[in-house]
DNA sequence: GGTTGTGAACAAATTCACAGCG
DNA sequence: CGCTGTGAATTTGTTCACAACC
């Protein structure tokens, strides 16, 4: 009966930790069973698309009741390979490197950092919220040692490929970058990306759009046109 | 000729950034005109892909040629509103807040920040890399001084739908939200998030899968099936 | 009665493939 | 001949609507 046809759609995939959330502070709050209209409502999404992306995991939950909270809990944390900690290690150990090493909100969901590395000499040593700033050097020893870990690239734009292939190098499968550049890791590794200018531009669209559309800003010409400027 | 039709989806906004960079660099890089084929290396998709989204803004290329990268900047970044800068506010001085205030990668980009807020009146009147710390009370004032701003969100979890609710009244119409939270904003609002806990859980997803799925991790037996666990 | 699970309908996004034009 | 622009085909994602079941 149940879909669990083994191949979870990537926009459900990304949906998942936020229901994992959302059930997590529901079993806080002692709710034994939810709803899919419930969820839906704590994940902002609509009831037929949560009860669309759980079939993906299984039929788990009961008609007429809804789902089992900490149950799902628990088959949802085993889907995301929550049921241990994953080691993060952070390269780049500036503004947002630091931020992130000091942010609390990853150790505490199970995303210890394990490590914060440096190209520049004169950070190494540096010991940023308890952790040790290390050289780029010791990277592979490090990787060797944990097994498997998220790499985080908070580097400058220029230096983010670099740091790529050298997570890959290293073994590193999983890669979250920061830098606003476009990098390309090998098959086999997965990357994500968070661009916080790209962020900001997004909404600067859509903002502009409820303004009346693009239009001369204050007379400002077009730079020469291309080719078909003709008449 | 065109496609122009006035509605540009989703996913090809998010993309343009991406293009815009891509183009501006290539720019600084005395490229006076570029194909769809180069384009689509640069930002990391494909070049069908780059053609449908730039006709989308028009028809600016010009065929046997490619495209003029001065004159799809300037497109583009009127098309994106990036004409003038959009200044951010921060609600949040903690360490996300206080990284991001400090990050250069918005100024640069045309997004100053123009303040930070904090709801703690112990963290008030601090300066944070030359940005002092407010008073929230001082939200509607400044807004309505600015005019159009983005609101960025990097508060607690708990604290973020007030802080939305606080920004959307004092009229804010874009809203980035850092918070591990879902948060709802009015009609008429734009709202974007980033949620660095789901990025290293959608990792932990794909990291997992590779490694032959979920099974048993060690021994552990689920929580009290729900109510079908019978026999 | 209430709520899930899911086919079927629909919508959005991507990719193909090629005509059209420079 | 090369590269864009775009219809058509395909794939992916969302929503509907209702039978199945507790």
């Amino acid at each position: 009966m149940a879909e669990r046809s083994r191949r979870i759609p990537e926009a459900t995939v990304a949906r998942l930790p936020v229901y994992l959330r959302a059930l997590v502070d529901e079993s806080d709050a002692k709710a034994s069973t939810i709803s899919s209209e419930r969820l839906a409502e704590l994940a902002g999404v609509n009831a037929a698309k949560v009860r669309k992306d759980l079939s993906y995991l299984g039929s788990y939950g009961t008609r007429g009741v809804g789902y089992d909270v900490e149950y799902l809990v628990f088959q949802m944390s085993r889907e995301l390979g929550l049921t241990h900690d994953w080691p993060v290690v952070i390269v780049g150990a500036g503004n947002l490197g630091q931020a992130l090493a000091n942010y609390g909100g990853f150790r505490d969901r199970g995303f210890p950092i394990a490590a914060l590395f440096d190209a520049d000499a004169a950070k190494v040593g540096d010991v940023v919220h308890g952790v040790e700033v290390r050289s780029l050097d010791d990277l592979p020893a490090l990787v060797a040692d944990l097994g498997h870990v998220i790499g985080v690239i908070a580097t400058p734009a220029h230096a983010a490929q670099e740091v790529a292939d050298r997570l890959a190098a290293a073994g590193v499968t999983s890669v979250l970058n920061f830098a606003p550049a476009v990098i390309s890791v090998p098959e086999g590794v997965s990357l994500r990306k968070v661009d916080l200018a790209v962020e900001l531009q997004i909404l600067s669209f859509y903002q502009q759009r409820r303004e009346g559309g693009p239009d001369a800003d204050d007379g400002a010409v077009p730079p020469g046109r291309p080719a078909p400027a003709v008449g």
